[in-house]
DNA sequence: GAAAAAACAGTCAAGACTGAATGTTTCTCG
DNA sequence: CGAGAAACATTCAGTCTTGACTGTTTTTTC
């Protein structure tokens, strides 16, 4: 009689399993030591797995960073929707997803995204596939936001609005890997919300 | 008869030409090639100086990086005064500053300094050397885009719309570190201007 | 149930980077 | 002019990282 179980499924979740902490264990890496300390060695004592099932599975340190890279990804994007689903509507509810951005701007995943940002910029096989894969998160957030805001991006200048709102998310993270910046940020972030609100709501 | 040469000048004269070569090769490596690019042999080879000399004058890579953070502070304060002082009055003022800005922020100055405050995250050495610096730095920057704008800061609100710019342009610079990044930001930093100029004028 | 394939484990050699050690030239001062 | 110091040059050993290699266990398929 044939088994009920589906053929390669035993080895297949373990190979799974196996990647998904070699995933984790990079990211992690990176937002803890950084770019030059996410060394192949250090990843695969974290992860718990042997050295020979690392270079089985990703051959070459780029190729484990590659992997990385759109896991990170998926995991923003899993994240940026998880948060976004609880949050408060009515009156500031703009204040509210500026605070959510600013979380997300300041976390661990974005510490390591920062690190693969930088270092792409001179690398060049890895910078041909961060590339891309960012421009569709920015697509996305973008997008997000946009729907969060409920703006209307016909009207003049609120496009540029959102993209400010974000790139300056990226600058707040920016400022604050080197020192603790939530107190000022508190302070400038309720002055966007109320700049952001009547540029979206106004007519002009 | 006494020479009129003052005392260890030639010497001297030498040794600061030696370090001034080390510390702006240092820099661009750092714009160049990135934190792990920028070894001690690499950039003692760009500057033509020995292993040697670069050892006698910086004995640790530790050193030398430190140094070349200060070096960079001051360089990039004096491009920073510089241009500011070729800003034209009038009417567009806040655009020709947001835009002067905006040069300096996606410069080879901000490039290589990007690249030691991601390294500085996950180095403590370097972390403690940086930190002080840069609020130095920044302090600076806000004093000074308050003067070239013209901006009241006991007003309630503007404080926090030029630490916005600040941070709107450190997200902007890191967004365009990855790919040419000006159109999209022309046509932000057009509306961004709009938006300043009605904060800082009106009365709330 | 045996062969084949996949996953995993452990070891090793080549290359790179740092910093130390030692030798050589140039300059200053008495 | 000669001694001593500073600047500079070259070589070398130790450490770290990577990726290749070989062996072992588990799983699947015929």
């Amino acid at each position: 009689m044939v088994t009920a179980v589906p053929a390669r499924s035993r080895q297949e979740e373990r190979s799974q399993q196996t990647r998904q902490r070699l995933m984790t264990a990079t990211i992690e890496c990176l937002a803890e030591l950084g770019w030059s300390g996410t060394t192949t060695t250090v990843v695969a004592e974290r992860a718990g797995v042997s050295r020979g099932a690392q270079l089985h599975h990703y051959r070459t340190r780029a190729e484990l960073v590659l992997a990385a890279v759109e896991h990170l990804a998926e995991v923003r994007r899993e994240e940026v929707l998880r948060e976004a689903a609880a949050l408060p509507a009515g009156e500031n509810r703009t204040a509210a997803v500026l605070d959510m951005l600013a979380r997300l701007y300041t976390g661990p995943l974005f510490q390591a995204a920062l690190e693969l940002w930088v270092a792409a910029r001179t690398d060049e096989e890895l910078r041909a596939a961060v590339v891309p894969l960012e421009a569709k998160v920015g697509r996305e957030s973008h997008r997000l936001t946009i729907e969060l805001l409920g703006a209307d991006e016909s009207r003049p200048g609120v496009r540029e609005a959102i993209q400010a709102t974000l790139d300056l998310m990226r600058g707040l993270g920016l400022a604050n890997t080197l020192t603790d910046d939530s107190a000022r940020r508190s302070r400038l972030l309720a002055e966007w919300a109320r700049t952001l609100d009547r540029t979206l709501r106004e007519a002009r």
